[in-house]
DNA sequence: TCGTAATTGAGATACAGTCTCAATTATACC
DNA sequence: GGTATAATTGAGACTGTATCTCAATTACGA
């Protein structure tokens, strides 16, 4: 069994909550998918295994799934919510490219601790946060020019 | 006439737009809300002085505002886009209270320094970045205690 | 195996944001 | 000032994402 399956089970347990198959597809189909996705492109993936899946269980088992920190919310595109798993990778921030919509991660260790001492300066007790820098990705930039 | 109005005069006047009572209601509305205000916010304040002004040119004229860099998008709240006017002034970041709600905002020489290496490392050409941190601010976290 | 509270799918509903269209109006030009 | 014309407006219809409802089903502790 896979860390992020033990993971969601003791959450759910805790709270008297249910291991269901629905569940165990959508956690399933959330770390077979290594970019960031909305919930349609979750819900396609999903569609094609078990054509049953409804669009709101899907709707209803992505807050389980933020809750637990397996996945978290990143830049909205066009409106739509977009996702990833995080559970065992690493923290990091996002370059998006305003043309074609390429994401680039990135993590810069100096960038997270003066976020610390922010914090510190103003007795803000942090949970999360999010940086994200909206420009033109180098190939974006040459066909500008 | 203030320097906003101008700008705005000029940013419509090159594309053959124009300044009508309605956008310049807007506009001086935007000017006056001195925090992080959403559509329903400024529509609510520019009803008292003119119940006609609908909705639907509140959010065609916003889109206008935002591209001639006189407003910005602030972290969404509740599903709601939220702005802030930044016409006249510095850019900053944002700490927000998951309690109480309440915003601080900041402003790190270090980190903007830092972001520009960060895109120069990546052959990235920065438009805008938003960094925003979620946590508890120093009264809600007294509460909690 | 049983009892029960959690969960599900389907469709109804909510609601922010966009679009349509006929009537109105700002502005360039004379 | 007057006129032509393309932009703009309000009202309400419409879209699309996300949430809610409810009867039927099911996971899971005892
Ligand atoms: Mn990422
Ligand atoms: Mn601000
Ligand atoms: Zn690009
Ligand atoms: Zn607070």
């Amino acid at each position: 069994m896979n860390d992020y399956e033990i993971e969601f089970k003791n959450y759910l347990k805790e709270r008297g909550l249910k291991f269901t198959p629905e569940r165990a597809l959508i956690l399933k189909a959330v770390f077979s998918l290594h970019k960031h996705f909305d919930i349609d492109q979750l819900w396609e993936k999903l569609h094609k295994k078990d054509n049953r899946l409804s669009r709101a269980t899907i709707y209803r088992t992505l807050p389980l799934l933020l809750d637990c920190n397996l996945i978290q919310e990143t830049l909205r595109c066009q409106g739509r919510v977009r996702y990833e798993h995080i559970f065992g990778h690493q923290h990091h921030d996002h370059m998006v490219c305003l043309k074609c919509g390429k994401v680039t991660e990135f993590r810069e260790e100096k960038i997270e601790k003066l976020q610390e001492e922010v914090c510190k300066r103003y007795n803000f007790k942090s949970v999360e946060h999010r940086l994200g820098i909206r420009g033109y990705c180098q190939k974006c930039q040459k066909k500008l020019r």
